[in-house]
RNA sequence: GGAGAGGUGGCUGAGUGGUUGAAAGCGCUCCCCUGCUAAGGGAGUAUAGGGUAAUCCCCUAUCGAGGGUUCGAAUCCCUCCCUCUCCGCCA
């Protein structure tokens, strides 16, 4: 969410910025209601001020034992003004709010223009695709029948679901806690577990409701509760509504959950195999950050999910995204894209974004200073440390031999008990 | 799932219709006193929105959430959420 403050001083500079995004701000409309919302507050609050005055007197008469059928006249009428208004101004509080929490965040200057994801600017590039001396399998030729099982996936559940089995399985779980103890131990973040269902406040929190409903899996039921799509919400969610002190900020959280994703209008898109499912596994670090040290946190964070792929061997690129392609709720995102040698080209593995204080308005989360008394919008940042199921798809392809055997990454050996595997 | 109790400020905990944003205690901050990291005295100590350039000041809201009764509600009524105890079920 914005401020509404800035958007009322620095109108230009709003609507320039998001028109980078190509989101059209109505800021007539959004003058507007603010100006009406105004008036009627203050009138409101001014009667509500005058009521709360005599009803005190009538306390003080009842106690002397004084007539106090006038008074009790004049405020009835007061109390009926003040519910009709009130009910205008909610309706109106309403509106204004359903407007401002549909509008994306502002974008950091050094975000590159552009209108879509082939915009987007390659910052670095880290390690070089391995030439093969065969032609390289994808990583479905590679596992089915060893360990990836689509058709399980869909008896059992539907399409975009899989089943993993033996040293897929083992290595997705090994991945997972060469990720996890990386992050904790060598990057500093504590490890947390959290629901993989969450409740509406949550997701309007980070941004995902109201406008991307389309995207999650509905719960039944009177709860409004959504799967979870990624541990960002649940984990950020644990600064909604909180006043953090500074001593114990940055707050950096590793956590892994599964993912679930509707993919509504990805259809025909990454169809075979297991590059976009229903439910995949991710590794998340988040972070809570002071507003001063967020753009260095980003580069911080970018680095930590990178050492990962660095640790795995994996060639990768960085790139970030330009204004076209970049999240809803972020104000300047790095994707880090790995090499997949049957498709030739370069695929996300990790989206590292920093919201600057756009979720923690939504949320209320706050830090306070020892000195000055005063609370500040934490900022948050979060990005995948990794995303798991590509990153076994990635390691089946870069590291196959001519035998259709899988070479284990270094790093990994210990954490499987084996330096090959799917030697059939 | 059944029965009962309860949700108040950083914490403990008073408060069943009237100057209560909320007693008291603890904690915390600042000051005073005190010849030694003890004791005592004083002041302060929620968040958000609006008026404002303002972290002073003024107004409004908030005692789990939402609605209702009333001139007036932390206090009465309704719905929901959550916590605790006992029973049942269960990994």
């Amino acid at each position: 969410m914005l401020d509404s403050k800035k958007l009322r001083k620095e109108t230009e500079l709003v609507i320039q910025n998001l028109s980078r995004r190509g989101f059209n701000f109505d800021f007539k409309k959004w003058e507007n209601l603010e100006l009406q919302r105004k008036e009627l507050q203050a009138f409101n609050e001014n009667q509500q001020s005058k009521l709360n005055d005599i009803s005190k007197e009538i306390g003080l008469a009842k106690k002397e034992s004084n007539d106090t059928s006038k008074l009790q006249k004049e405020a009835s009428m007061l109390t009926a003004e003040i519910k009709n208004q009130t009910k205008q101004l909610d309706q109106l509080l309403m509106q204004i709010n359903e407007f401002v929490m549909s509008l994306p965040n502002l974008i950091d200057t050094d975000v590159p223009d552009g209108k879509d994801e082939t915009e987007n600017l390659e910052i670095r590039k880290c390690g070089s695709p391995k030439e093969f001396d065969f032609t390289p399998k994808d990583h479905l030729e590679l596992g089915e029948n060893r360990g990836i099982d689509m058709e399980a996936g869909v008896k059992i559940t539907g399409s975009r679901f899989k089943v993993l089995r033996n040293d897929i399985a083992h290595l997705q779980r090994a991945l997972l806690n060469l990720m996890i103890d990386t992050h904790v131990s060598e990057h500093g973040y504590e490890e947390v577990y959290v629901p993989y269902i969450v409740n509406e406040d949550s997701l309007l929190g980070t941004g995902q409701l109201p406008k991307f409903e389309e995207d999650l899996f509905k719960l039944e039921g009177k709860n409004n509760f959504y799967l979870t799509s990624t541990a960002e919400v649940p984990v950020t969610n644990l600064f909604r509504d909180e006043i953090l002190d500074s001593e114990i900020l940055p707050v950096k959280y590793v956590c892994h959950t599964p993912c679930f994703r509707s993919e509504a209008g990805s259809y025909g898109k990454d169809t075979r195999g297991i590059m976009r499912l229903h439910q995949f596994e991710k590794v998340e670090l988040v972070q809570a950050v002071e507003s001063s040290d967020s753009d260095d946190a980003l580069e911080e964070l970018t680095g930590h999910a990178e050492a990962i792929l660095r640790k795995l061997d994996l060639p990768y690129r960085v790139v970030s995204l330009c204004s076209g392609d970049i999240g809803f709720s972020s104000a300047k995102t790095y994707d880090l894209e790995v090499w997949v040698p049957s498709q030739s080209s370069y695929r996300e593995i990790s989206s590292c974004s920093n919201f600057r204080d756009f979720q923690a308005r939504r949320m209320k989360a706050r830090w306070r200073s020892k000195q000055d008394k005063r609370t500040e919008l934490i900022n948050t940042l979060n990005g995948s440390g990794l995303a798991l199921s590509r990153t076994v798809l990635a390691i089946l392809e870069n590291f196959q031999e001519a035998d259709g055997s899988i070479t284990v990454p270094d790093a990994l050996r210990d954490y499987l008990g084996k330096d090959r595997i799917l030697s059939t």
